[in-house]
DNA sequence: TTGCGTGCAAAGGTTTTGCATGGCA
DNA sequence: TGCCATGCAAAACCTTTGCACGCAA
């Protein structure tokens, strides 16, 4: 049950990478080559187990851009409980991730509890689309792409 | 510019199949082991090459949903453009896929795109959860887990 | 006959796993 | 000392690709 249980080299490097990507997304490989260039060696096989804790704990979120791409992780940065409850949107375009602190998504969580049995979990659930920005910026030239 | 210039055995198969799920989705695996069960070969290549085309002309829709599974396909049918809308729900504990038809889902992705300007992309938004059965099963000893 | 579709096997890339070793407590 | 974390390499997994052959038109 207990995780992360001693502390390591590698647990502490891959915090301070954490701290220094907050907000930004990267891949297991992205953490490996960075080290790689400071002439630090952290095997692949760590780094994924590391990084499958910290999202298993709701520290980092796990998502997808494509489809036969690495994973991408990201560092939301530390938050308050508030923030638990929130959900993520991903830009398919920018890649910005938007915290959704919002009543209706909350509301929707207890219907969808309520009416078809399924509990969601905000840690995991990242809702993708396009931002505002970029649905002006991609706009024209959309509506006859077909 | 052309696709499927010629009919094949292999593609009147696949669509006999398509027909039968229509509404439901399913991996090339399944396509694959479906047809091996009636002592049909079907090459998983030309599955997958027969997919890509269906996806590419809109007939077939194709979900990412991540971790690494299969990619999901689904047949919606000349039918109703609704099941285009509709979102996906994922049980986490038995990685059952669940199709959410449900007209609050709809309302909620207007109040994001009016209130928060983001346009949801049903494709490729799985929400993650705990479904039904498996809350049950769980139930017991997952209050003090921590 | 022409050339697309097929099937096999191999290759591709990402992630997981087995096992021996190393390092934290 | 005991046990978790690490690292390497191999395996697993899904998907794509190369190539020769078969089949539709």
């Amino acid at each position: 049950m207990k995780k992360n249980s001693y502390k390591t080299k590698q647990q502490s490097l891959l915090f301070s990478y954490l701290k220094g990507m907050q907000g930004k997304h990267f891949t297991a490989e992205d953490i490996r080559i960075h080290f790689s260039e400071k002439n630090i060696s952290i095997g692949i096989a760590t780094i994924y187990r590391q990084l499958e804790k910290l999202v298993a704990d709701g520290l980092v979120l796990k998502y997808f851009l494509g489809e036969n791409s690495a994973a991408c992780f990201e560092y939301p940065g530390e938050s308050n409980e508030d923030e638990k409850n929130q959900f993520h949107l991903k830009c398919e375009k920018c890649g910005q991730l938007i915290h959704l602190n919002c009543n209706d998504m909350t509301k929707l969580c207890g219907h969808i509890k309520d009416e078809h049995g399924f509990a969601l979990d905000p840690y995991r659930t990242v809702l993708y689309g396009v931002c505002d920005s970029c649905q002006t910026l991609f706009s024209k030239g959309e509506e006859n792409e077909k």
